[in-house]
RNA sequence: GAGACCGUAGCUCAGUCGGUAGAGCAACGGACUUUUAAUCCGUAGGUCCAGGGUUCGAGUCCCUGCGGUCUCACCA
């Protein structure tokens, strides 16, 4: 070690604390009261604490606190919820008479968030998952524990044991008895008031955001009760979850860019997966009747408020169903989410969603129209009538010459018709030849059983009734990648899925939810990187 | 990938016409045993994203780069 001034030595030869060049004065605050509660024996990044209760539950014993008369009288606590205006909780203990309060006794754990130091008495707020409370820290009524509560800092975590109770003001609080120091926060938080409202900061920093951002905790428990909810509502229809593999040698089921990866010992090149289906049907040959798969999967496309390049999808297929059985199974799915996100409300608003300034309303069942209709409804057009389809859109600037006439339909179809699909709708029926994997109604082979859920003008759910003819499918495979050179398509086509068919898959009905987004539905999310926990960002510096 | 806007203290933000860098919160010292974004007195805290240019002088004007937000495109 060089030769250093006294001090210096001291300072860098503390355990555990890199050297510091003391740029930051809040650190260094901070690292001295963690060095003041070693010297107290205490461990600034504490160990098991059992038995805590959820601060949620312990606010839901506010009815447990009564005001005990001198006398030994019992007195309920005013309904704090429902009090008269300039009500004052003072004045009513001194009208009752000279008391205490008397609540149970509870053990509570978390960060803390707000602080106010009143002398030989804190107001300390701490924050767990479930919400926060106040804690009431007294000189006198901690003892030698004081010394502990002396050296708190906003960000540390705290655990504490006391009586709960009512304070002056009428905030339930927790009268403490014990402090436990938990952990050290050696980093300085967020603004108490405004909290991190820079979303880069937000993103980069989640851990921060979850705790200082109001909302954010909630709607991510509400994405996990959405996706446990959805995994509920299969389960009980005898759907069977399986896990396909996620890195692909030939990235199929969906037309979007793969990323790329490297297999060493192999020496192979694989792509991440950017669809489940292949191999869910694969499963459907194999006799899972009804089998789904929710899991990750990748696109090298670009980044937008819709869009991440890594995202969860569901896909569902069921034997023996088709497109309109998932279309009950969709309605299904998004009915018991809200459920499970809206227990609360009551049944008459449990389906009406705030969305921005408009409200989603979701109340079952949802409207069913045919592609054909909605294109008459949008654009006065007949869609049977190519030239005035294509007139359409050479006015709307889309490119006509030499394309198939309903390539052309379905971008005028896109342009002019899916942002006035506030929904829920289920658009269905769709134009044979956009949608190659999918099989065509009997009666009329120019049009293809499928439909897709549009909410909002976003596309959240797209159904077919799979193509399961192998010779079929094997040449619509062939005419998807008639464009691309000979390597390439001998690379993508998919041979063993083609010799899966050739043994026989049975009739199924197949779906595909966009996880992601239908979170952002029912969380009121604007964008796609609020229900993503950490979405893709450039890497710092 | 293209365009518009943005980047100032740990956090949230001001900064006029180009003329010595500001506030609140957080921090530090002090007072206070019923506070509510506690209050009061005092102190300290800056590579103004980075690099270059114009200028007597740049947080401010220009260029380049980095990062972000929004819109558009690919995609779901």
């Amino acid at each position: 070690m060089p030769s250093t001034t006294t001090a210096a030595m001291t300072e860098s030869e503390t355990p555990h604390s890199p050297a510091q060049d003391d740029q930051s004065t809040l650190e260094a605050a901070r690292r001295a009261k963690m060095a003041r509660l070693v010297e107290l024996g205490v461990d600034p990044w504490g160990g098991r604490f059992d038995d805590r209760q959820l601060i949620g539950d312990i606010r839901g014993r506010l009815g447990e606190v009564v005001y005990r008369l001198e006398d030994g009288a019992e007195v309920a606590l005013p309904d704090f919820a429902n009090v008269p205006e300039g009500f004052n909780f003072r004045q009513w203990k001194a009208d009752q008479g000279k008391g205490e309060m008397v609540g149970p006794q509870v053990r509570a754990a978390g960060r803390i968030v707000l602080h106010r130091d009143k002398g030989k008495l804190q107001f300390i707020d701490i924050r767990d998952m479930s919400g926060d409370i106040q804690l009431m820290v007294g000189q006198k009524q901690v003892g030698d524990d004081w010394e502990i509560a002396k050296q708190l800092d906003l960000g540390d975590i705290v655990g504490v044991e006391g009586m709960l109770g009512v304070s002056n003001t009428g905030e339930l609080s927790i009268f403490a008895e014990r402090v436990f120091f938990l952990t050290k926060s050696i980093e300085t938080p967020p603004e108490k008031h405004h909290g991190l409202s820079d979303p880069e900061l937000r993103q980069r920093q989640r851990y921060l955001d979850l705790t200082y951002t109001d909302g954010v905790m909630p709607r991510f428990l509400d994405r996990t009760r959405i996706v446990a909810s959805i995994r509920r509502t299969l389960a009980e229809q005898g759907f069977v979850e399986v896990e396909g593999p996620t890195l692909h040698s030939i990235a199929g089921g969906a037309a979007a860019r793969p990323f790329t990866t490297h297999h060493n010992a192999l020496d192979i090149d694989l792509f991440m997966r950017i669809a489940l289906e292949l191999h869910l049907k694969r499963l459907l040959v194999g006799g899972i009747e009804r089998v789904y798969e929710l899991g990750r999967v990748y696109r090298n496309e670009g980044i937008s408020p819709k869009h991440n390049p890594e995202f969860t999808m569901l896909e569902v297929y069921q034997a023996f169903g088709d497109y309109n059985a998932m279309m009950d199974l969709t309605e299904g799915l998004i009915c018991d989410a809200i459920k499970a996100v809206r227990a609360d409300a009551s049944p008459a608003d449990r389906y009406k969603l705030p969305w921005g300034d408009a409200t989603i309303d979701f109340t079952p069942p949802f409207a069913r129209k045919t592609y054909a209709e909605l294109f008459q409804e949008q654009t006065g057009v007949d869609p049977a009538d190519e030239a005035a389809v294509a007139k359409l859109a050479t006015s709307l600037g889309i490119e006509t010459a030499g394309r198939h006439p309903d390539v052309i339909k379905n971008e005028v179809f896109e342009e002019k018709v899916e942002d006035a699909l506030l929904g829920p709708i289920f658009v269905t029926d769709y134009p044979a030849s956009i949608c190659p994997l999918t099989k065509r109604k009997r009666d009329n082979p120019a049009i293809a059983e499928r439909f897709e859920l549009f909410i909002q003008g976003m596309e959240i759910a797209n159904a077919y009734t799979e193509l399961n003819d192998p010779d079929l499918q094997e040449e619509l495979f062939k005419s998807q990648l008639a464009g691309l050179s000979e390597e390439d398509s001998m690379a993508k086509m998919d041979h063993d899925f083609i010799r899966a068919l050739r043994h026989g898959m049975p009739p199924a009905g197949g779906l595909g939810v966009g996880i992601d987004r239908l979170v952002m539905l029912l969380t009121n999310s604007q964008t796609i990187r609020d229900v993503i926990l950490f979405p893709l960002l450039r890497p710092e510096k």
